[in-house]
Order: structure tokens, then sequence, then C-alpha cells
DNA sequence: ACGACACATGCAACAAGGTTGCAACAAAGA
DNA sequence: TCTTTGTTGCAACCTTGTTGCATGTGTCGT
């Protein structure tokens, strides 16, 4: 089933709102990301594009999306970049809490969560805070549960 | 000007202390480690320690300190991790905060600001949180501002 | 002090994630 | 439709970190 047209048309919009080219690897990804419940690797989505884009391609893709604002690219505490779209359109995309289920891998925005200040020593300026937590994800959890021996 | 052997002999009780063997190139990292005042990477020790070790040794090195309690690591958001020694010997390395200043690169090790408890949403289960604050440290800070134009 | 043994080291090869240079290509606007 | 400028694909490369295996060495018992 292809694509429906209105689906895309979302998404080249969003595109040029930030003066950019809406090409198929652009437009394949943000409808990706928009539907994942979690932030993505490259990998993840290398493989769940089926469609034979070049890697390299899609590297620059998520560059551009993190350069226009559209997303945003976090690291996993395992050497390598997530990325997931920013809050659609209205608010700026607040800083927010991350976590990392090491059971299954997946990381999530935890957009309801609130990064805490920092307090800092005299001379140091913060600009950025990342706050992420590792444990077991609700999915992973109940599977354990379920998994009684 | 050679280590003083009193230097060296505190490093080889200490390796003694978890039951290894203190070989040079554990105790040349521990004592690198101990008077840096910063997160050191692996490319970072590597060039700090002049002498010969190879590439291999020193990632053997580092696992060891982690797994043996001495050290701890971090990640940087860069893709690379950072090492520096836990607590010494007393307390157990409790969670603290980290600050990366994006002017030098370098990652600090904020022992004193204690790192907020997470709120997760239902299901999901926290076990390790990583902090840390990007920006700008106080050296950098002031280089800054007496560069003035 | 000596010897045995377990563990640590060096080397070479490998792996994953990401970047760069450049020629061919295609959105977007005229 | 044409032109322009930004994007793509490919090949090569880089950085960080890992693995297998033969050789070397710290430690402990004697
Ligand atoms: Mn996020
Ligand atoms: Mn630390
Ligand atoms: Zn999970
Ligand atoms: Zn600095």
């Amino acid at each position: 089933m292809p694509a429906s047209p209105a689906e895309a048309s979302t998404q080249i919009d969003r595109i040029h709102a930030v003066g950019a080219r809406a090409t198929p690897a652009r437009i394949a990804v943000l409808r990706l990301l928009e539907s994942a419940e979690s932030a993505l690797s490259h990998r993840e989505i290398e493989e769940a594009l089926a469609t034979g884009f070049d890697r390299v391609t899609l590297y620059r893709v998520l560059d551009w999306l993190v350069e226009s604002g559209l997303g945003h690219r976090i690291t996993d505490g395992e050497r390598v970049f997530r990325f997931s779209l920013a809050a659609p359109a209205n608010a700026s995309h607040a800083e927010h809490a991350h976590f990392r289920c090491e059971c299954c891998g997946k990381m999530f925005c935890l957009a309801d969560i609130p990064v805490p200040a920092p307090a800092l020593p005299a001379g140091f300026s913060g600009k950025a805070v990342e706050y992420c937590v590792t444990g077991q994800c609700a999915r992973c959890e109940t599977d354990v549960s379920s998994d009684e021996s």
C-alpha cells in the first residue's frame, strides 16, 4: 500500500516551512519518525525504510533534520545517535528527559517529565542539560513478569 | 623526572586491594587519572602517556578500571567514552552530575551536585540516571572574557 | 631466589558508526 | 521547458572500540 498523498503532503509542507527541498528521503524519514514510539537510530531507520536509500543519504537527512530544527538528536549511551521529531510545529522543543530500556534497547522521549535545573559551580555556565534514565520500559517489564518459571 | 616510588606504591596498593596485578600500564593510568582535573578519553590517555603502551592494552586497562570499581565510565555525547577515578577508597561512587565544556571539550565530574531523582511514567522502572550539563567551563569562560575586541 | 601458572600484553585483523569528495541528478522557481 | 542550486549515490576513509592468539610477566608457593 503506497503512502496516502494527503499524509505525504503534510510532510512536504513541513519541509517547505523550513525552506528546504522536499525529497523522497526526507519525506520518508519524517513519516517514519512521526509514527515511531521511540527515538530511532540510523540503523533502525535504514531497516524500517526498506527502500534503498543510500546509507550516506540517510545520514545527511538526519543531519539536516537536526539543523533545520525539525528533529533532535540524542546519544543513547552506547555510542549511537538516535533521532526523533521535535514537538510538532507549535511549541519550541523544550528540554525533556529520556529513557533508555536496557532490555529492548529502545529510547523514549519523556516529554512530560521536566528536566531539573542544574546548580553549577562558580564560573561554569550551562546551556543545555541532558537527563537520561536507564532501566526497563513498560513493555519489557510486563514481558518479564508474564514469563515466570 | 621519574615518578617517585612512594607515589607509585600508592597505586600498587590500590590495585592489590581489588585483587588485581599491578602492571605498568595500570599504574600509569591510575596515576594519570589521579592528577586529571577532568574525565579523560582513551585518546587523551594514550597521548598523555607518552610511553608506548599498546592501544588495546589501554582499552583493556580502562575496562578493568570500571569492572574493578576503581573508576567509572561516562559517555560524552560525542560517541566517546571518558574515564575518571571513583571516589578515593572511602565512599561508594554515588551518582553525580557531569559537565561537558563545548569550548575545550573537557568533561568534569560534579561530585557535589546530586542527581535529581526521576519521576517515571507508569510501568517504567529506572535503575541509573545520567545527568550531564553542557556549556562553558570556568577556564574557558575567563579566556573568552579576557579576549574582548 | 626459583619456577609454575594465571593473567596481562602486543599485534593483526575486524566491526560498527559516521564523514568526506566528487560527479551525476532532480526540486523549485522562472 | 530551462536553469540553478541543493541533493543523491558511490567509493573511500576515519574514529572508536573489540576479538583471537601467541608471547611475556606479575604473583605466589616453595
Ligand atoms: Mn527527546
Ligand atoms: Mn563522574
Ligand atoms: Zn524495553
Ligand atoms: Zn572549557
